[in-house]
DNA sequence: AACAACATGTAATAAGTTACATGATTGG
DNA sequence: CCAATCATGTAACTTATTACATGTTGTT
């Protein structure tokens, strides 16, 4: 089972929205989604390297103002391996708003889909959290430990509430866009 | 900088609940807290084995039903280390979740001070998302992705919003607890 | 002149995940 | 007797983090 490598599509998909330089990437992570992922130059850099080598990618060399800099530019190979990326099942958590984020590239109806798979996905979980629950009541009432877990569920019950109206909120959203009917890339 | 090693806290502080095995450990994990932390064998079997090592744990080998097992118990030295690990600040997002699962270990006090700090950083964490939000708006209305990288900065504003909420009913029930008065771990 | 911010990169380390390997016991 | 679950562990691999190294440009 091949893995997604996450800063490879952060990269892609940032290119995709425009192009620019390493470090441009971190100052726009950092500017606008450094609660959800964060990425280092460490990541970075190397992921360029390895994207403009499969031909993902383009560089070119800016020198006009400040120190020089290597401004990337996503190719059509690029593009349509993202596309093809933000078309697959997801395989983590939040891994559905890194492709909302690049959500311009994909027909309404899919997203439309994913998020309420997403959605799904919450409401299953607080359907295990009700397991945990039950499991932490059969624990005998002297575990001087029994309050604190149950404060701890009690904060998988809020996180998964609270994406559930999320859910609401951007399916309306979503449907908004759409009937603006701004172009979009489609497959 | 030392940084902390989450699979040695959560072996030690389950360990700190009730004398387990590395296979019971990881049952208990999924059952109570599988979605804010994980941890596979790969992970618990090395650790117990380091934690033996450095006298934090005692091992017991149980014979009585089904395979044996080995039955891992907390020593002394490994709870002042788990006490002393539970005073230290926090590092990491979802840290304070892990310490208060282990709650009975700590003052009341502290543990409140620490919830409310916890609360202090969600609360920044919204006015950073506007800043996000003022770095969207710059953008030109001509760019495609301008309203998907908006339903992601709300996202932000759920998670947040639902963890202020939970630490002002947290730090309710942390008061009742206090109030019903059951002794607790001290310093 | 000094300092902050711009800009790119590597090396070493730490952490986490997955696959593999082995064997015992219980329930149907 | 067969499958599921119990039970323990290692090796290989991938991913992420941290520290380091280097040099430029704009501001005070």
């Amino acid at each position: 089972m091949p893995k997604v490598s996450y800063p490879r599509y952060i990269v892609l998909g940032l290119l995709g929205i425009q192009p620019m330089s390493g470090y441009d990437i971190k100052k726009w992570v950092d500017a606008s989604f450094r609660f959800f992922w964060d990425i280092g130059y460490g990541q970075i850099y190397p992921t360029l390297r390895v994207l403009e080598e499969e031909g993902l990618v383009r560089i070119n060399i800016v020198e006009d103002s400040g120190p020089k800099k290597k401004v990337y530019a996503i190719t059509e190979e690029g593009l349509s391996t993202l596309v093809s990326w933000l078309h697959q099942p997801e395989e983590k958590e939040l891994e559905i708003l890194l492709k909302l984020y690049f959500g311009d590239k994909l027909p309404g109806e899919i997203l439309k889909e994913k998020i309420l798979a997403f959605g799904k996905t919450q409401k299953d979980n607080l359907d295990i959290l009700e397991k945990t629950d039950d499991f932490l009541s059969s624990l005998p009432e002297s575990k001087t430990s029994k309050p604190y877990l149950r404060i701890v569920s009690s904060f998988g019950r809020y996180t998964y509430e609270s994406r559930l109206e999320w859910v609401t909120e951007t399916i309306r959203r979503l449907e908004e866009i759409e009937a603006s009917g701004i172009s979009r890339g489609g497959k």
